[in-house]
DNA sequence: TAATACGACTTATAAGATAAATTCTATATG
DNA sequence: CATATAGAATTTATCTTATAAGTCGTATTA
């Protein structure tokens, strides 16, 4: 296989992905140096970084003689943006949607209710503009998707803790991989722009009890709508 | 600066504490690929990788001309294991350790709660060792930190979803982070090792609901002392 | 003034050589 | 025969040098 330019980059996510994918064994399995060269015609430098990438998230060891031997499960930067992509591209199950969406069930009512008490006026208004994308989206005036997306990443934006803030990436993806299904996810349009209405309301009007209640109620729905079809 | 061996992963952590450490402008303010090579004393193969697995962990960006610049926070990889050990020995701040055990807050009720539902009898067991390390620490006889760091990497272990387990090394962090200012997290040592007891009987009854709600109360708790000392 | 071409600088890729670490094997020794 | 030790083979780690490609700034030119 011939890759073009940005060869390291390339290199890694095609490794990355095909890991990913299950297509090396764990434990053991990855060619070494030097046939990764060979195989994707590229130099010893090129192919060395990419491994040194793979190892930086996780995916991958590298020891003299052992060789290139592929990590457990385990070990794998779950929350890494690159590796949430790969996931996104191979492996989008009902079993994993549902693991997605039990993390936003632990995050996303929390990063509300901070959000709720600490939101700048400036975040509020980026989370109603999203909102608004939303209502819109029901007329078929914008994405539903990208404008979800955008609602949820402003609430963690808004919660002013650099953790919460960080699963943005994560959020992206867990949507992503629940558009794969997306018939199962809403019962209805209107319901679920209801839901992020009042999800806005609360904390736009501070109140942390009711904003963190309501999130917890929208997710809970998508949960039992996705566990319901596995 | 002289390195020893696994030059490249000394690199790697040199640089990366160092970058969170704040000693590097964010935008700019990174010395260029030669001028690390000199100032370390190592090859270019060498700093390159470093280099490499920074940028792979989201720290910095690397373009011809531009050279290597440190990129804003927000596309740190914050449950990156390196990344955090690195914010461990560098930044033990009260905010902080505040942002920490929101993140907790938000992960280990869910946790617990599905634990509660999910656990096998050997993770089970796995949990209640931990927790007769906690009471025998009590008494001076194991290490208090160690035991319960165990304990609640048991229970998101338990959990049976992967992006929870990931967690461990973080849950890992935030409780040393918390040992910086030790005195002021627990009340009393025994008010602590009950809260834990609570926790893992209503874990292996298979209560969910009341799991989850005893968790978040010792973690509302913790996070209640941190909050009056700010 | 604006568009283009050129030069300088920095990272990206390549290729070849040596060092270090680890495994396996064979040999010697009890 | 069992075991420990030495060494050979293999693979990654590091170093060096050379060339390519990309980016930015500048100067030249229309």
């Amino acid at each position: 296989m011939k890759l073009p330019h940005n060869l390291t980059q390339q290199l890694t996510h095609t490794l990355g992905l095909a890991i990913i994918n299950g297509q090396y064994a764990v434990g053991k399995g990855m060619p070494s140096e030097a046939e990764i060269c060979e195989q994707f015609e590229v130099s010893r430098s090129s192919t060395r970084e990419a491994v040194k990438m793979l190892s930086a998230k996780g995916l991958i060891s590298s020891r003299p003689k052992q060789g290139i031997r592929v990590l457990p499960e385990t070990n794998w930067n779950m929350f890494d943006t690159d590796v949430l992509s790969w996931i996104l591209k191979s492996k989008p199950s009902l079993s994993l949607l549902k693991e997605f969406v039990q993390v936003r069930l632990a995050m996303e009512p929390v990063a509300a209710e901070l959000a709720s008490q600490h939101a700048t006026p400036s975040q509020l208004h980026s989370i109603e503009a999203a909102l608004n994308r939303i209502e819109d989206a029901e007329n078929g005036l914008d994405d539903a998707l990208d404008s979800e997306i955008a609602f949820h990443s402003a609430i963690l934006e808004a919660s002013g803790n650099r953790f919460f803030i960080q699963l943005k990436d994560f959020i992206n993806t867990a949507l992503r991989v629940g558009t794969r299904y997306q018939n199962y996810i809403y019962e209805n349009q209107h319901d679920m722009v209801n839901a992020h209405e009042q999800i806005f309301n609360n904390i736009k009007s501070g109140n942390a009890v009711k904003a963190k209640e309501v999130t917890t109620d929208f997710l809970e729905k998508i949960l039992g709508r996705v566990e319901s079809k596995l």
